[in-house]
RNA sequence: GACUCUGUAGCUCAACUGGAUAGAGCAUCUCACUACGGAUGAGAAGGUUGAGGGUUCGAAUCCUUCCAGGGUCGCCA
């Protein structure tokens, strides 16, 4: 490793626990056998021990244990000055010069708390993948956060990433589009109607489905059962008809296929956009649904996969505590797998370093992914053992699920507007803006509306349901994103007061912290720790969590320390360095979920 | 039915991976400030962590049996 991360006061604590104890007791324990946290707010000190497991190697009581510890951690060179035991627990207090230093030197690195991108393995990172045949709603919304978010977690990490989608362009679902359109468009366009294009085609969605019902209702009054008429009704026979003809590359219907699916293009483009989530690179099922094909027919060659005698092609994975699978149609077409073990391989092709893929998806899909990583590492992938399907809940109403046929899904393009137009009602109301241009005023009404909404749907544990209520709709007060943004830009109100009146950011004299600011310096402490963390386990919600927690602690002490006008320069000094790494250590903790931060709001 | 995830305050969510008295926000009540930016802060109240049993110094967390909910279970994607 090129980069060689400060040692980290944990570690060091446990290495001079190790040694301690060592010499205390005369047994060598591994560090890792020391179990260090930060003391508890109620409690003097910084760090502690907990003394009990370690009581069966002193051969003492877990107190006494930890007072002799204590003693020993006390005397060694290091920055441990005083100690306090509490039933088992060894409570250390670390020098707050540790803490002045700390301030002044890695807090004060630009990029703290991440690694230069390239110093880790490349990693692809896929998220959003949608149908093209109807417009993104809040489901999308969680799906695209999460992806993009970790992407820049991985990334802080040092990883390359690569982001990618998977765009689902074909099948029945987008010749359902266009056969209603052909009907009853008229030749409507995005530019004749004003709709978007995503919108545009959606419509025609529900229109065929309306389409349908009403063929289907007929035929069944007139005598045919219901499970027939939904297999006959003559617009689905249309349908499937469109997509044969699709298949085998008919012209006015891959030109039709091709505008449609342009519209639905831009439209998305204007939502990512929106969004504020970017891709590296596109997939298109169109293009790699035929590549898996013939790997899975070189596959029963190879004796990895087996045809039965109808031809299908099944893989068997008994072996691993799972079914039998099936790869190929008797009739030789591809199924949902055929196409992710295609689209894998040219991944693996295109980047040929890519050391693993994490795939952002529902978790409806867990089998799935379970099966596919299985049968990557059968085809010889030594990736697939590190690829991660990032799983996470559905969003769900108070209602229940989002159905598009019911008309319950919320619109991803209608939720953010509403949440900018929240904004910017909140900002009227605070008149903090007044001097600014409009588009200027358009820019921090959208990062805040959309801190609110990533926020809150970042903060909650991925793999966890989660509940959206479009009628209490989400909140711009308390544990949200506007109240971080809104310290944000309190802190950096500060910075820019103090640059005006000539006083120089300090860059030696500082008291040392009080509790009152071990509170935040703590918090900023962990940045890295926390970083890591979300990265190994692919979860954002404890970086959103940490800028809360950060936040909040600084804006308590903001409420009862003014900073600028401190008594003395060196009290004023602290407060003004402890402001800027919160500054600081926040956008990048808030850069990593995605969220842009406003310097006015 | 099998497998899997979830269940924590009225509601929405946390809990440093087995640690000390389970914490926040919203809602309710009370209070504070010459506002360095009040989209604020402090406090009160609110809990048998779905239920029972087990493991041990110690359990929301691990094991087990139930209960409730979501998801998946060979030719949709």
């Amino acid at each position: 490793m090129p980069l060689v991360a400060p040692t980290r006061l944990d570690d060091l604590v446990q290495a001079l626990a190790a040694s301690a104890f060592d010499a205390t007791f005369g047994v060598s324990l591994p560090a890792a056998e020391f179990s260090i946290q930060k003391t508890r707010r109620e409690f003097a000190g910084d760090r502690t021990v907990v003394c009990f497991p370690l009581a069966r190697h002193s051969k003492a009581a877990p107190d006494a244990t930890a007072e002799q510890l204590g003693t020993a951690m006390v005397e060694a060179p290091g920055p441990i000055t005083g100690f306090n035991v509490v039933k088992g627990f060894l409570n250390l207090e670390i020098a707050p010069d540790y803490w002045s230093e700390w301030l002044m030197g890695e807090a004060a690195q630009d990029g703290y708390g991440t690694r230069p991108e390239g110093t880790a393995p490349h990693i692809m990172v896929e998220y959003s993948s949608p149908n093209t045949n109807k417009p993104l709603h809040l489901g999308h919304l969680r799906n695209n956060f999460l992806g993009h978010s970790i992407s820049r977690i991985l990334s802080a990490r040092g990883h390359r990433v690569t982001k990618v989608q998977i765009i689902n362009d074909r099948g029945i679902h987008i010749c359902k589009s266009m056969v209603a359109w052909r009907k009853f468009g008229g030749g409507e366009t995005p530019e004749t109607s004003g709709l978007k294009g995503d919108k545009l085609v959606g419509k025609y969605y529900v229109a065929f489905d309306q389409a349908f019902k009403a063929e289907v209702k007929e035929l069944v009054d007139g005598g045919m059962p219901q499970e027939d008429a939904e297999k006959q009704a003559p617009i689905l026979l249309e349908a499937q008809d469109a997509l044969r003809l699709w298949e085998q590359g008919d012209t006015d219907t891959v030109n039709l296929w091709k505008t449609m699916n342009g519209w639905v293009y831009g439209g998305f483009d204007v939502t990512y956009a929106t969004m504020g989530v970017e891709f590296d690179k596109l997939y298109y099922e169109s293009d790699t649904y035929l590549i898996g094909k013939d790997r899975v027919l070189e596959g029963v060659a190879s004796g990895v996969f087996d045809q039965r005698e109808d031809g299908s092609v099944w893989v068997d994975l008994t072996g691993d505590g799972l079914d039998e699978k099936l790869l190929l149609r008797k009739d030789g077409t591809a199924v949902y797998m055929t196409q992710d073990i295609g689209t894998a391989l040219l991944r693996f092709k295109d980047f040929n370093d890519l050391d693993r893929q994490v795939y952002t998806v529902g978790n409806e899909q867990e089998y799935h992914f379970k099966v596919l990583f299985l049968v990557l590492a059968k085809l010889g992938f030594q990736q697939a053992e590190r690829c991660h399907h990032l799983s996470y809940g559905m969003v769900e109403l108070p209602e229940g699920k989002m159905k598009s046929r019911e008309g319950t899904v919320v619109d991803a393009d209608d939720l953010m507007e509403e949440m900018f137009s929240i904004a910017r009602d909140i900002a009227a109301e605070a008149g903090k803006l007044e001097g600014l241009d409009e588009n200027a005023q358009q820019e921090v009404f959208q990062r805040v509306g959309l801190s609110a909404l990533k926020y809150f749907l970042l903060k909650v544990d991925p793999k966890k349901n989660m509940m959206f209520d479009p009628k209490a709709s989400i909140d711009f007060y308390g544990n949200t994103g506007p109240f971080i943004l809104f310290n944000y830009v309190r802190g950096r109100s500060v910075l820019r007061k103090m640059e005006a009146e000539g006083i120089a950011m300090p860059t030696g004299d500082i008291t040392t912290p009080s509790p009152d600011e071990m509170e935040v310096i703590g918090l900023l402490h962990d940045l890295p720790d926390v970083i890591a963390e979300a990265a190994d386990t692919y979860n954002p919600s404890l970086v959103a969590n940490w800028c809360y927690d950060l936040t909040k602690a600084y804006s308590s002490y903001y409420q009862d320390h003014s900073i600028l006008g401190a008594d003395d320069a060196a009290t004023r000094g602290l407060r003004l360095v402890l402001t800027e790494r919160f500054t600081r250590a926040l956008k990048t903790g808030m850069h990593l979920l995605g969220i842009a931060l406003p310097e006015r709001m």
